[in-house]
DNA sequence: GAAAAATGCAACTAAATGGTTGCATATAGA
DNA sequence: TCTATATGCAACCATTTAGTTGCATTTTTC
C-alpha cells in the first residue's frame, strides 16, 4: 500500500472514528433509536422514559451532535432534536464499506484457520 | 411497542454497544484493520509503525477481546492475535440491520422536512 | 403579570480511559 | 547456559466521561 493510500485510511478513519465512539454507549444508541422511531422531538420527550436525568441526555444529545449525527432547532420554548440525514447517510455507507472489508478478511481467515 | 419487544431492544443493544465503542477509537480501528488484511500477527508486529506503546497496543487489544471482537493464542513465546469470526459475522449483521433502520428512518425523516 | 413548563448553564464528583514507565517472567537460539 | 526477544504485570498519572444537583432564563398560558 501507498503512503498516500495509507493515510487516506487514516483519515477515514479520524473522520469515522467518533461516529462509532458516539454509537458505542447505550444511551445514546437508544437516543439515536428513539428518534428514528418517533421522528424529531424534545429534549423532554426524549428524557421521559429514561433512567438518567434530562441533563444527562442533553449532554449526550451533545456527543452526537458534534460527532454530525443529530441537529437541533429551537421551536417556541422548547428545542427539537431530529437526525441528521447527511451524516447518517454517511455513516451507513462507511458501515457497508467496513462490512464488506470484514466480508473479504473472514473469507481469508478461514484459510489461515484451515492452515 | 411492548414491553418485552422494547427490552428485546434494549438487551440488543446492550451487546452491541461495546463493540461501537471498541471500534470508536482509532487506534483500534487501526489494529483491526491492520488484523484484516495482514492477518492473524503478535502484539510486536501490531506495534511496530504505531505511535503508541506496546502496553497501550496491549491495553486495547484487551478492549477488543472483551467486545468479542478479537481473540488471541500463545505460540511459543509470542502470542497471536487474531479476528474473532463469529462475533464480526453478528456485528455484521447488526450494523446491517442499524443501517437499513437508519435507511427507513431517513426516508421518514424527508416527510418531516417536507412537511 | 404570575405560575408552570422547557431549557440552559455551571459546579462538582466518581469512575473509566488512554497512556506511560519499570520490572518480572518465559522462551528461542547460539 | 547465556543472551536477546516477546510478553505479562503493576503502579502511576492526566484527561475524559457520565452522571448529579442547583439555579437562572425564556416562553406559554391562564
Amino acid at each position: 500500500m501507498s503512503r498516500r493510500n495509507r493515510n487516506a485510511g487514516a483519515s477515514r478513519r479520524q473522520a469515522q472514528a467518533p461516529v462509532f465512539a458516539a454509537l458505542g454507549d447505550q444511551v445514546r444508541l437508544r437516543i439515536v433509536t428513539r428518534l428514528c422511531d418517533g421522528g424529531p422531538m424534545s429534549i423532554t420527550r426524549l428524557t421521559a422514559g429514561s433512567r438518567v436525568t434530562r441533563q444527562a441526555v442533553s449532554k449526550h444529545l451533545l456527543v452526537l451532535q458534534q460527532a454530525g449525527l443529530v441537529r437541533s432547532a429551537r421551536r417556541g420554548r422548547e428545542r427539537i432534536w431530529q437526525l441528521e440525514q447527511r451524516r447518517l447517510q454517511e455513516a451507513r455507507r462507511y458501515l457497508e464499506s467496513i462490512s464488506e472489508q470484514w466480508d473479504e478478511a473472514l473469507g481469508r481467515l478461514r484459510k489461515f484457520v484451515e492452515a
